[in-house]
DNA sequence: TGATCTAATCGTATTATTGCGATATAATTA
DNA sequence: TAATTATATCGCAATAATACGATTAGATCA
């Protein structure tokens, strides 16, 4: 049917899912970089190091904001964007738990 | 257009994408939690264990298994799935490097 | 106020994803 | 060999995602 049957699963593994699909796109995963190494914040210069649009930019903006990774401050003419230290904090904590459940192989198939 | 321009992105940029978008869906984090806490491997067990389709979860485990997260191994008619540790590894390494990245606030917008 | 600059939103074309019934494949058992 | 069991694959319908040109909205500057 194409709809993903969310009620099916816990309430963490929804959050986690949304949480890593608004990182799983090379242009988001470049946008965060970005974020990250100009330390304070950016806004439309993203537009120019990465070779995409300004609306496709401003879209994948969005979505990184609409999952809470990011949060976004108006500076005059412009829109600073920066991290949101809780999001990424929960986002650290759920993976990491995810992660380190696997522990090794130790006999398998 | 709809196509996502991975040339545009480095190397380990769209590694990371393809990894995460792997995991970016309940059924598949389920699955991958099943096959982690079953120690060993499981099959169509998951099938009863999760409410999906049959060709759904064969579909999942295709995608797992394309993005080299898990692998499968054919015991009898069954066939064994569990943890590639290699790439398990990698996505560590990597996501870790990437959240690691971003050391906290300390002035914002 | 009018011009300018920045960013968001709309509309649209294209492609990908999700889910499942039906069918095919492959190994095992009777 | 025929029946059974376990998975994979096909085909389809519905929905989501990607990208971008064009337009809109809002703030600043002349």
């Amino acid at each position: 049917m194409g709809l993903t049957k969310t009620e099916i699963f816990t309430f963490e593994q929804n959050q986690l899912s949304v949480l890593l699909k608004a990182i799983a796109h090379p242009a988001r995963i470049a946008i965060l970089q970005q974020i990250i190494s100009a330390n304070a914040c950016i806004c439309g210069d993203l537009v120019e190091e990465l070779g995409l649009a300004q609306a496709t930019i401003s879209q994948h903006l969005k979505e990184l904001k609409n999952a809470g990774i990011i949060q976004g401050a108006i500076d005059g003419v412009k829109v600073c964007y920066c991290i949101e230290p809780k999001t990424w904090k929960l986002l650290d904590q759920l993976f990491g738990d995810f992660m380190r459940s696997y522990v090794d192989p130790k006999g398998c198939c």
